[in-house]
DNA sequence: TCTGGGGTCCTAGGACCC
DNA sequence: TCTGGGGTCCTAGGACCC
């Protein structure tokens, strides 16, 4: 019997719902059904809250809410700290669930993902698929999720924003004019609180409006050349992206940053900060056997400027001492010395693994005192050295400021 | 609304090279 | 020498997401 292969994939997107409050509740069933919330409930601070719980969110109580707003909306709020361990753990057990459905699993976040299973279900099947998944999760592990069907990834991400709690929402291709286009244009991943603004500016407040907007050029100019095509693609339904379900888990940068109770301005003190911080962040480097060949601090102002000053370096490094010597180099540079400091954070980007760590050849000591013919076996050498190769085809080399063939 | 901590991707501008 | 244009790499900052 011949399977007739699809002509469009079926992609899901699964989205815990209140990820952080589920697990405070698999940790502490009293939690259940109470007004709750996460945040570090800090008294020298304004703290805002993580995580809210439905029951708290009937309050009015949200995400980034302030926690004395929410005690005032609801007196009997419950406060949990957070627990990222917590978090981290829940999350690589409902993962590991889903891995037994299909290893096309893209992790987008810690409660967040895309799986394709286009080869797991006939699009019949999907939504009992859906369903199962959505049972199993609640039932099994305690986390509410919800699902967004679809053809592909944008849209499967835009489904499952449309119900929650425990929702799933199936947009196909052809129902996007009734489903998609009313949204506002803030509903779209990728328009943020400052690009809502610049497009409403120029009339246009629904994704409707995106798609029959006349004048390409003022738009183009409005959001810039990748943020237009991406819009345009995205509400007429379109994303040609995979479901990168690579399991290499490599991240593209590593930080860690620290708000101080009270702001600071005593080099000693921020100093003591950003060494905790670094060797925070050299130990994950060396967790995962990476080196860094970018590090640099952030320092945020008591008026909430932020810069950001890093250092290119020809060696990648995760060693604790050598990170340190960096990180405590650049905040010399670039600390005035007494303007009050909110928030300090370390980071490390561009990274290569041990192997890929320049190798220096010293073929160069002696180079200007012996001949060309000499030169060019000693290059010769060291590239058969180190890549095992015998032959090399070499352009031109440039020589006393004479250009000749080689 | 006076704002946590961890990330990703894009863009502008300067340095440098030919 | 004060004069062109194109390409690449780097840093800093902005915007966004959960």
């Amino acid at each position: 019997m011949e399977t007739k292969p699809l002509s469009y994939k079926i992609i899901f997107h699964i989205d815990m719902n209140c990820f952080f409050a589920s697990c405070e509740r698999i940790e502490d069933p009293s939690l259940v059904g109470k007004p709750m919330v996460v945040a570090h409930n800090d008294v020298f601070r304004k703290s805002i809250i993580l995580t809210a719980s439905y029951e708290a969110r009937k309050y009015g109580i949200y995400t980034t809410m302030l926690v004395k707003d929410a005690m005032r909306l609801c007196p009997s709020l419950t406060i949990v700290e957070p627990k990222f361990h917590l978090y981290q753990k829940q999350s690589k057990i409902f993962f590991d669930y889903l891995y037994t459905i299909t290893p096309k699993i893209e992790i987008t976040s810690i409660d967040e993902g895309y799986l394709d299973v286009t080869e797991v279900v006939s699009g019949a099947d999907a939504l009992a698929l859906a369903q199962k998944i959505q049972d199993e999760l609640l039932q099994t592990y305690h986390l509410p999720c919800s699902i967004g069907i679809a053809p592909n990834k944008f849209l499967a991400k835009m489904a499952s924003d449309m119900k929650k709690p425990l929702g799933i929402t199936i947009l196909r291709k052809r129902e996007i004019q009734e489903k998609l286009w009313p949204l506002p244009i803030k509903a779209m991943i990728g328009v943020g609180k400052k690009t809502e603004p610049r497009l409403q500016a120029i009339g246009i407040q629904t994704i409707k409006d995106l798609v029959n907007f006349q004048d390409q050029a003022l738009l183009q100019k409005t959001v810039g050349t990748a943020m237009y095509e991406y819009l345009l693609e995205r509400a007429n339904g379109q994303d040609n992206s995979e479901v990168n379900y690579q399991t290499d888990d490599e991240v593209s940068s590593i930080s860690n940053a620290h708000t101080f109770y009270v702001n600071v301005n005593s080099p000693k003190v921020i100093k003591e900060t950003l060494k905790v911080l670094s060797n925070s962040v050299s130990n994950r480097l060396m967790n995962r056997g990476l080196y860094a060949s970018n590090v640099g601090i952030q320092i945020r102002f008591g008026d909430f400027q932020q810069i950001n000053r890093s250092r290119g370096l020809v060696d990648g490094i995760n060693d604790s001492d050598e990170f340190w010597s960096v990180i405590e180099d650049i905040f010399d540079d670039y600390y005035d010395g007494y303007s009050e400091v909110r928030l300090v954070g370390v980071f490390a980007t561009r990274f290569v693994t041990s192997k890929e760590k320049t190798k220096q050849v010293t073929i160069f000591d002696d180079f200007d005192k012996i001949t060309k013919e000499q030169q060019l076996t000693k290059i010769l050498g060291a590239i058969k050295d180190q890549y095992g190769q015998t032959s090399i085809k070499v352009g031109y080399y440039k020589y006393e400021k004479k250009e000749e063939e080689v």
